[in-house]
RNA sequence: GCCCCCAUCGGCUAGCGGCCUAGGCCUCCGCCCUUUCAAGGCGGCAACACGGGUUCGAAUCCCGUUGGGGGUACCA
């Protein structure tokens, strides 16, 4: 095979919300080609009429977008190209490669019945294979439209050398004579993706695993056309908790929901390219560029990967971790302008803000739960109320709290902890015990961003406020 | 039914004949730190599906079984 340089391409079909299977093989593409310094393809195969929509083109462009995935070439739609499948097909026959078949949905069921009851592989009989023209001329007169067949030879093997799986090999007697162009004219799948494969010139065939068994028809077609054959690499499919395959089921299995749920891009690519890929036996976080650098065909891995929320979550933590300051505001800025929060509204707040929860949050849709105390009124959890109310020290805590923070004279952190730390000595109160109260005076909540920052942030005033309002409530209640 | 693929801790994986009394990460469980939670630190539980071979030696190679997955469409 002669050195061609590498090009690559990712083919989904728009027929619902982009799916974390075909992200992964969108990424693997990517970073092969990236890594190689060749190209990637974007096509979008939407031969299937009744189930492709302009929403999914829509959904999937923005969801590469979003996971930072760019392409050399295209969008192209395989509908924009009919006529071309069209002619490929007539030379096809003209040619002997393939023939027109006349039978009907009802006589292809039937075939296919009988054949299952004797327990047969399930494949074209080859009823129309080698009609005469008088029967050709019946049929349509009968008023038949014909599909287009492809004449599989059923002589010897079909035998590929995966990248990833080696060897694999199918018995061409049982692969059967299939269905390039409908009775409508319009391509299958079998036939329209090598064809533009073919035409884009692809050298490697990243795909899922599902596809395997398709490699050799479409195989039939290159060499039917004459055409240099690409090389092959099925990746392992990805699984749910149930390892079943992964599906709406499982929970949230579009990318988009992810990114929703306050994932980063960057966590997303890192994930989806360990399923099914490792670098060595100790690396997990990895950057975007070094995945570039490191990504090779040669450590990919056979076995199907069960996709696991909670490392993603895990990941996500460690990405946020890695941002740099600046960046984290941003990043939390932008996820709260796209989901819609009202505290996207006051930048300046975020930007204050965001550097208390950096090195707590692990998905950025915990925000508004965790900080929104700080933007606003506090949202009082009954059950933390609750731990105060029945905790016998809590009054004084809140009491010797107050003192103390009235007393501060410079409003920051290093100064507001000396005077906590100064009314737990007072009080003899453990510091434990001391700022359990406080911290759920102003937050409403036992988890939170660090104390001290955070009573800055609030400022003296505000938080006083909320201490004596808590304060208040064990006359009435305590 | 027929064809193909796969098989290491609960999950993701390392391992490509001796370095393995099987390593890392997530989860879970302890402990430490501490301002609750989180984060961080330390420690722990936990696997080569089974049965035959081959070999001086097998998680690694071969065969079978079992289990899982995929395909078998005028879906992709």
């Amino acid at each position: 095979m002669p050195e061609r340089p590498v090009k690559v391409r990712f083919p989904p079909s728009p027929t619902g919300l982009l799916h974390v299977g075909s992200a992964r093989t969108a990424l693997y593409n990517w970073l092969y080609a990236r890594h190689t310094g060749g190209s990637l393809v974007l096509r979008f195969e939407d031969t299937d009429r009744a189930r492709s929509t302009d929403d999914a083109v829509d959904q999937a462009l923005r969801v590469l977008e979003w996971l930072g995935i760019d392409w050399d070439e295209g969008p192209i739609r395989q509908t924009e190209r009919l006529p071309v499948y069209g002619e490929i097909a007539e030379r096809l026959v003209t040619e002997g490669s393939a023939y027109r078949c006349y039978c009907t949905t009802q006589e292809l069921d039937a075939e296919r019945k009988q054949r299952q009851a004797a327990q047969l592989p399930l494949i074209y009989s080859g009823r129309c294979r080698d009609l005469t023209d008088e029967q050709r001329a019946a049929f349509e007169a009968e008023g038949r439209t014909p599909a287009v067949r492809f004449r599989f030879d059923p002589a010897g093997e079909t035998v590929i050398e995966d990248m990833v799986r080696g060897v694999v090999q199918w018995d061409n007697a049982l692969q059967g004579d299939f269905i390039i162009l409908r009775s409508d004219g319009i391509p299958t799948y079998q036939f329209a993706n090598p064809v533009d494969d073919i035409d884009a010139g692809i050298t490697h065939v990243l795909r899922g695993e599902d596809l395997l068994s398709s490699t050799p028809r479409q195989l039939a077609v290159y060499r039917a056309l004459g055409a240099p054959e690409p090389l092959f690499a099925h990746l392992p499919m990805i699984l749910g908790p149930d390892k079943k395959r992964l599906s709406k089921r499982h929970g949230a299995v579009s990318v988009e929901e992810y990114r929703d749920l306050g994932y980063l891009a960057e966590t997303m690519r890192n994930y989806l390219a360990l399923i099914g890929w490792s670098f060595d036996d100790k690396t997990t976080v990895m950057t975007t560029p070094e995945l570039v650098e490191r990504f090779t065909i040669e450590r990919v891995n056979r076995s199907p990967g069960v996709f696991d929320v909670a490392k993603l979550e895990w990941l996500n933590g460690e990405h946020l971790r890695l941002l740099e300051p600046g960046r984290f505001a941003e990043e939390l800025q932008a996820y709260l302008e796209r989901s819609g929060s009202p505290l996207a509204a006051d930048r300046e707040r975020v930007a204050e803000v965001a550097p208390v929860v950096q090195d707590k949050l692990r998905v950025l849709g915990q925000f508004e739960g965790f900080a929104g105390f700080l933007f606003g009124p506090a949202v009082y959890d009954d059950e933390a109320v609750g731990r105060v109310l029945d905790d016998p020290d809590a009054p004084r805590a809140l009491e010797s709290a107050t003192e103390a923070l009235r007393r501060v004279v410079e409003w920051d952190a290093g100064s507001i902890e000396e005077a906590l730390r100064g009314a737990c000595e007072e009080t003899g109160l453990k510091p434990r015990v001391l700022f359990g109260p406080v911290r759920i005076a102003i937050s409403g909540r036992t988890v939170a961003p660090g104390l001290f920052e955070s009573l800055v942030l609030l400022g003296r005033e505000e938080s006083l406020e909320r201490i004596a309002t808590l304060g208040r409530r064990f006359a009435v209640e305590g």
